[in-house]
DNA sequence: GTTGAAAAGTGCTGCGA
DNA sequence: TCGCAGCACTTTTCAAC
């Protein structure tokens, strides 16, 4: 379970991560090994769930979702946490929620249309929710940098 | 270039978020229609901007990151974005940044080995960049939910 | 814009070292 | 355990509707 990683797994990871549509043959003459090699490997990282499969990459703009925000989340209790992300899985707009350290309860981010429909997802959906006390909200007017760990 | 998507692209693109690997010929006979119109509307999607490709998912605990955070950073000046940003974009570790409005100037996410490793990027690193006056950490302990946002 | 089939290239499995 | 080769499959392209 515990199997370290060695060099050619990180070198393969590493193409792969900067073009999931490349070709094993073409990776495997890169680093000078057969096809099969890359095959046996990527299956052995699929299966130590290292990798868990790959995603496609939408632009969220182009179909009509100009608008991505960070809620800070006070619960009145933290004990209610477990309650509380089993109702948030529910509100589709919600893509990423962390139960955080520091002023916080938790964190989500989430992507929403426009204002009107920022301000029903935070209005009508979150803040309904039991437990939630209230919420603190940062609009990204723009991001910045978006990419996946180096792996070294 | 603001060409309307339509329902059957809306449908290839909900089916292949759930599934990058799924063929389009499978695709194709789910919608009935053919293989080849299922290549023609993707290569359109991708031409607009649309789909950006698509992304190795690897998961970083098993690679030795073990630590996800979101940190709060303070610019002395707001005019200092631009420069802070090109400095933030040469630190690894941070996978996201955003320009916020709200209590932060700007918004990062990012990834560390362990503790020790968090300590050397904010000390070493991120603070260190000129403009940057002070940081505010929150820790993820668990990620709860990680997806895309449904398209609909 | 869509269809259907033919051509090129890729991923997968068994055998050998 | 790793590398090589044949088979099945998918993607891609193209002419016709």
């Amino acid at each position: 379970m515990n199997y370290e990683i060695d060099k050619l797994d990180k070198q393969i990871l590493t193409m792969l991560m900067q073009d999931v549509t490349r070709p094993y043959t073409d990776i495997a003459k890169e680093l000078s090994v057969s096809g099969g090699t890359i095959h046996v490997r990527m299956k052995k990282l699929n299966e130590l769930g290292v990798v868990k499969g790959s995603q496609l990459l939408v632009n969220p703009t182009a179909v009509g979702y100009d608008i991505c925000a960070f809620i800070g989340v006070f619960l009145e209790k933290g004990s209610e946490y477990k309650e509380a992300v089993a109702q948030m899985r529910q509100i589709p707009e919600i893509v990423e929620l962390h139960y955080t350290t520091g002023s916080y309860s938790m964190f989500a981010k989430i992507i929403c249309r426009d204002t009107q429909h920022l301000r029903e997802t935070l209005n009508e959906k979150m803040q309904t929710i039991p437990g939630v006390q209230r919420t603190e909200t940062f609009i990204s007017l723009e991001e910045s940098i978006n990419r996946q760990v180096a792996i070294i």
